[in-house]
DNA sequence: TAAAATTTTTAGATTTACCTAAAAATTAAA
DNA sequence: TTTAATTTTTAGGTAAATCTAAAAATTTTA
């Protein structure tokens, strides 16, 4: 059993080592909102549990053991969010911090009578895939917006920024998920991104293009 | 804002306040399994803090401002009870444990819009009152079973012990919240009552009357 | 490839919530 | 009303999760 600040460190290890294979200590620092210097401590004592692969200046990686706990943590964060915002009408901007609280509650059947009530969910409310109990989901298959050539189209079925600044400005835009959407130009000077969703024309920036995830369907 | 910690405290001194004026070092102490000299510590900070009036080996007691935090913590552990057996279907033997970790999480939002979503229930799966978002609420005038006498009836509306062993005994007794019921006898060998319940004779003994408590409606 | 910059770790403290053992105060019994 | 029992508090310490400052290792740059 892990305290609430080990699962922490498992689910930020889990998400950093999606983009690099092993995580470094600054980045764990970052993520936890804490100091190096503590990562560096809590890291040993995950690495003497057996939940981390641990060699001194190399960075850390998850082992099977350390992984499925972490994914477990991730799956109960997603089904709360799902809960939050399907039963308790909370909208996808505002569930993630509450998320953050509820994952750590300790209760099996509690999670999977959730799930149950849910109707068993495969994606939360930012298109993120849920575990199902045994850990196992679809790794998807996402295209970032910003990789689209003009004349491109398909649907927005997630988002690689949760905060709540960014979800609702795409709110306000109409671009929430399940949206079908077409690249129908991108601008010379700063490199925005014009598209087409809903029968109107929408210019957003790149920074705005680089995090909306598409499952794209080639052309129309 | 307090700690989980504090918050567990303030809790249990409220609960112990209903038996008695003022709150005892060592049935605190009980109550949290933890040793007198630890609430000794525990209440001198929660006395910094204004939430309790505290003497030197006088006992303690809510302040206004504690009873409040107290009475909210009591809210929001009734309210997800009655989630866990509306919603997902969890027995009432089996909803405490879970509640006492859910009471903690901290969001104001939340807890109205589950509140909402249940429906403004008014009392929780063990009949216990729910106190609003105000901390409003009725003070229920219960009789204990044991105090009826020979040919009294009433309603089974509470229960004043919530362990599992015990709520799993009235379950297969039959004698849940809202069964009507009689007082039938009383055996002189060993206090036991027999009840009148559902059109069946049943046998309880004096620990378990103790502990049902009726709303009487005087002689059939 | 040697110096500089960055990253990571160690050393030594702090805070919170505990503990045990012993002293002090209160309450009950003789 | 003194003694005994009980309750409560103090004193001194531990473990978990932090921190700062400084040392060590690695990586980058020149
Ligand atoms: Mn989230
Ligand atoms: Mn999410
Ligand atoms: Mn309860
Ligand atoms: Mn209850």
């Amino acid at each position: 059993m892990q305290s609430f600040t080990e699962e922490n460190y498992l689910k930020v290890i889990y998400h950093l080592a999606e983009k690099t294979e092993t995580v470094q200590t600054n980045a764990i620092a970052e993520q936890i909102q804490t100091k190096p210097a503590s990562v560096t401590d809590m890291i040993k004592k995950l690495a003497e549990k057996g939940l981390v692969d641990y060699i001194k200046y190399q960075g850390v990686s998850l082992t099977e053991k350390g992984k499925s706990a972490a994914i477990d943590i991730v799956r109960k964060h997603r089904l709360w969010e799902v809960f939050l915002v399907d039963k308790l009408n909370f909208k996808w901007d505002e569930v993630h911090d509450v998320a953050e609280e509820l994952e750590h509650i300790k209760s099996v059947s509690l999670i999977e009578r959730l799930d149950e009530f849910l109707g068993f969910p495969k994606s939360d409310p930012h298109g993120d895939p849920i575990p199902d109990k045994h850990g196992r989901f679809a790794k998807t298959q996402f295209i970032k917006l910003i990789d689209l050539k003009i004349g491109d189209s398909g649907t927005i079925t997630g988002v690689s920024q949760h905060s709540s600044a960014f979800l609702k400005h795409l709110e306000k835009l109409g671009l929430t998920l399940g949206k079908q959407i077409q690249i129908t130009d991108v601008t010379d000077f700063d490199g925005s991104v014009e598209i087409l969703s809903s029968d109107k024309q929408i210019n957003i920036s790149r920074e705005v293009a680089k995090h909306i995830l598409i499952s794209s369907n080639g052309k129309i």
